[in-house]
DNA sequence: TGCGATATGGCACTCAATATGCCATATTTT
DNA sequence: AAAATATGGCATATTGAGTGCCATATCGCA
């Protein structure tokens, strides 16, 4: 916990009213005032916790994404992974069941075409950790560096479709259908040819 | 060819002012005023042609977007295809033909991530025809709303994946890896299971 | 070629929003 | 209870969008 009680109201409030602003209105749309009106915090006093509105935005990502990693425990890069398919299926599963645990926040950060640029440090990181897996594969036609690529950004869009369809499969079939569509074919294409 | 020469001109300079300052700084840094004078172009003169910078980013993506039409000549949407696969590895490897050819204009478009809105019609549009070529599928585990949409996602991904790492393959080669690593397994993933 | 139409350029101005300094007040920590 | 710190409100500087006005330059066309 952060020192000051004050503090963490504060940005509490802060990100609760941007979430809120931008599913309506789209992040490209609000302002630093409409926030601070909403969250019914002193304008001057958002520039004491943030530089601009990029920075709450970031802030938000971040905590959403450290919630996403306890709940994967993603082993660390030098573990030998015994089922590698068997292990994205499981972390595909689990990501779609926090997702729709979590519909507002995850709505917010994928559906909204202005943050991108806030998905691109955490796509980088998922592209390096996939890029390793696949670098023990014994035959390469394709490079593990596209493919960890095309894993990673195809998962993305899955996850776009998903809630941007509100939910129509269970996250298990969701899970399913990330190893069927994307990581089978992916590793198929990278061995034979 | 629009009427007057000068305003051919005049948003010719502008487009060209744009694309290059966004290529340097970003599209999200960019000011009206940047361009303007970058173009030599009056700042109120601006104004009499697009209302805001993202007029002109539109106008801009819609004349790459025509020439692509132009050059993939797909056909109509009531077409029967003989075969699908064929057409798909066609079409990618005519389009990164193009994309080779007009490079700084789609490092522009597809690489800078604040410029995804733009794109969201174009790839609608392309989701849409792919979703009516998948629909004469028989067997359909996967549906053609979700199968299109992992095509097209895809699809995009391998070009930013290979303009990123400065093409390191010739059109050719991409035209097959979007066939094995995407089109193909998405109709494999739709039939089989 | 010349003339009416139209596009451009520059200036002054309004408006909206960011961003900061200052100080009184409220809340928290110890 | 006291010292530390966070907040709120006000005044103000700055930046960039967007517009009205009018003189000038360029264009299309007869």
């Amino acid at each position: 916990m952060s020192k000051d009680r004050r503090i963490r109201r504060t940005q509490k409030l802060l990100a609760e009213a941007l979430v809120s602003l931008a599913l309506e209105k789209g992040y490209k749309n609000i302002t630093i005032q409409e926030v601070t009106e909403r969250a019914d915090i002193g304008y001057r006093t958002y520039f004491r916790h943030y530089a601009g509105l990029d920075e709450l935005l970031m802030d938000v990502a971040q905590s959403r994404l450290d919630e996403i990693y306890e709940i994967l425990n993603i082993p660390p890069a030098d573990t030998e992974l015994e089922d590698p398919i068997l292990f994205f299926y499981d972390v595909g599963k689990n990501l779609f069941q926090h997702i729709q645990e979590n519909q507002t926040n995850f709505r917010f950060l994928l559906l909204d075409n202005n943050l991108r640029f806030v998905l691109e440090p955490i796509m980088k990181r998922a592209r390096e950790r996939t890029e390793g897996i696949l670098s023990s594969l014994p035959r390469r036609n394709i490079s593990p560096n596209l493919a960890a690529n095309h894993i990673i950004a195809s998962a993305f869009s899955l996850m776009r479709w998903w809630l941007d369809n509100d939910m129509p499969h269970p996250p298990e079939r969701m899970g399913e259908i990330f190893t069927n569509l994307i990581v089978q074919p992916t590793w198929l294409a990278m061995m034979q040819e």
